[in-house]
DNA sequence: ATGTGTGAACTATTTCACAGCC
DNA sequence: GGCTGTGAAATAGTTCACACAT
């Protein structure tokens, strides 16, 4: 800890300016570009040239979240972080932290810690923050409503350039100071606005057409909602966000921990029949 | 390609009655139980026992995604998949999708494929979906609202007992066939109707004292949807959806593909002036 | 002294490739 | 002939532990 630039300034200084970190003897170590191999060869999985750049899908996937801690760190007015600290408000262990970190360049200060703005700013600027994206939501229902409310969209460089919808009796409608548009205007706004993201909320049935119209309209970027297994070409990103997966997920670990590792409820629903009944238990035929 | 069971019956049967099979014959590998060693040791992340049981995470995360794509199957009135058809529907590769299904037991028959009902039946034994878990949301605002209605809970087994709020005009309204009950009603739900399982759309700000509200009430699992880090003792599992995050991992691979490595925007907003304005570039001081 | 950065050891996960059964 | 199940190899990710910079 010892806030390093004198007392816990509890105001957010907007501009760093560095200087004292001593700007022209700094080595920066990851400058070096990287050709980045990719939809290339007719593999699915894309291995990065581990090399100069090249970070791992699983430091990616962190990033955010340490740069959500340091954001909070930086609202209290801390100035200085060690890996310790840094790595307890994001949940994870210190040396993992570390690591991650260190795939990005040297940031930090041996023997001292992190400066949390400067940091701020090299996370920001990896995951490519420090320039906005444009997206667009398609399929304006409960879900829909929530993602284009969400305030964590604008916070960090995200631009909601259109909500979509094919329901007339929704198209029209305000929502969140946007203008809900007909799904034909798809593939206008996508070029009109430069859109790279696409967010899919339809429902599943819809949500391949959807897809293959965006993809065809350039998106190379989509982050699916619906219940699918959406099939994109190679060079596309899909990521997929679904609520009933991670549910199934904790039913799991939740029955190894209460009941016996078959049979036996946890303390689940006294007093309903079984939900699945689909499939009964084979009594003989 | 080539449907594999002969006919494309169109109609689904509802009890496959299993019996040609070989009921008796079938060894069933896995019944072994395990002791489950778990919350014993201060490690945080508990290795399970490999052994009889011990299904890796990895493949637990999949499983639910084989569950679909096999319900899908099924009203499509397919009776039998091999590997290939199977991992194509769900997004993976075959020799993954075997070795995962390998880690339930011997469900395939060689030469032939899975039978369709069969395999549902055991992957949701082994998620543990032939029994209900009961729900709590807490947090009905938008985000609220829409899980609230998700047709994917009640269809898995996920029962919704109850949707909590503190915000006293949204209390008493009716959302998806259920009253917004007011928080202070959170511990005696839970206790009520066996609530197992916690899920969590509140502010940012709330959710780590709703989150030690529903543990000290006894809950073990959560599913949290607010952009914190929650911190929970031993024994009680987390899991994480991030909308904000699943963007910026898109927006960093975005980054990779279109634009050079570091500056150049690949096609993002033609007009607005970047967003991040809490750092700006270094220009000297 | 202190805490970063990182090789090296370890663990987890994916992929290969083929023996074995239908 | 075809397709599962699985050891073995390859790759990815995590943790340890300590040299080294401050």
């Amino acid at each position: 800890m010892a806030s390093p630039g004198g007392g816990r300034a509890a105001v957010v200084r907007p501009l760093p300016s560095r200087a004292h970190r001593g700007e022209g003897l700094t080595e920066r170590p990851v400058p070096s570009v990287e050709p980045e191999e990719q939809a290339v060869t007719s593999r699915q999985n894309r291995h990065r040239e581990r090399g100069g750049r090249g970070i791992p899908e699983a430091t990616v996937a962190r990033l955010p979240v340490y740069l959500r801690a340091l954001t909070g760190l930086q609202e209290r007015g801390v100035a200085t972080v060690s890996s310790e600290e840094l790595a307890a408000a994001a949940g994870v262990n210190s040396a993992k932290l570390r690591k991650d970190l260190s795939h990005l360049g040297s940031y930090g200060t041996r023997g001292v810690g992190y400066e949390v703005e400067y940091l701020v700013y090299q996370i920001s600027r990896e995951l490519g923050l420090t320039q906005d994206w444009v997206v667009a939501i398609i399929g304006v229902g409960n879900l829909g409503r929530a993602l284009a409310g969400y305030g964590g969209f604008a916070s960090r460089g995200f631009r909601v350039a259109g909500l979509l919808d094919a329901d007339e009796s929704i198209v029209g409608q305000e929502i969140s100071g946007m203008t809900v548009q007909h799904i034909d205007r798809l593939e206008d706004i996508i070029a009109g606005h430069g859109v790279s993201i696409a967010v899919i909320a339809t429902p599943a049935g819809a949500a391949q057409g959807v897809c293959d119209r965006v993809v065809a309209a350039g998106v190379t970027s989509v982050l699916n909602f619906a219940p699918v297994v959406l099939s994109v070409p190679d060079g596309v990103d899909v990521r997929k966000v679904d609520l009933s997966i991670e549910l199934q997920i904790l039913a799991f670990h939740e029955r190894r921990k209460a009941g016996g590792p078959d049979g036996a409820a946890p303390l689940a629903a006294g007093d309903t029949p079984p939900g699945t009944s689909q499939y009964v238990e084979p009594v003989e035929a």
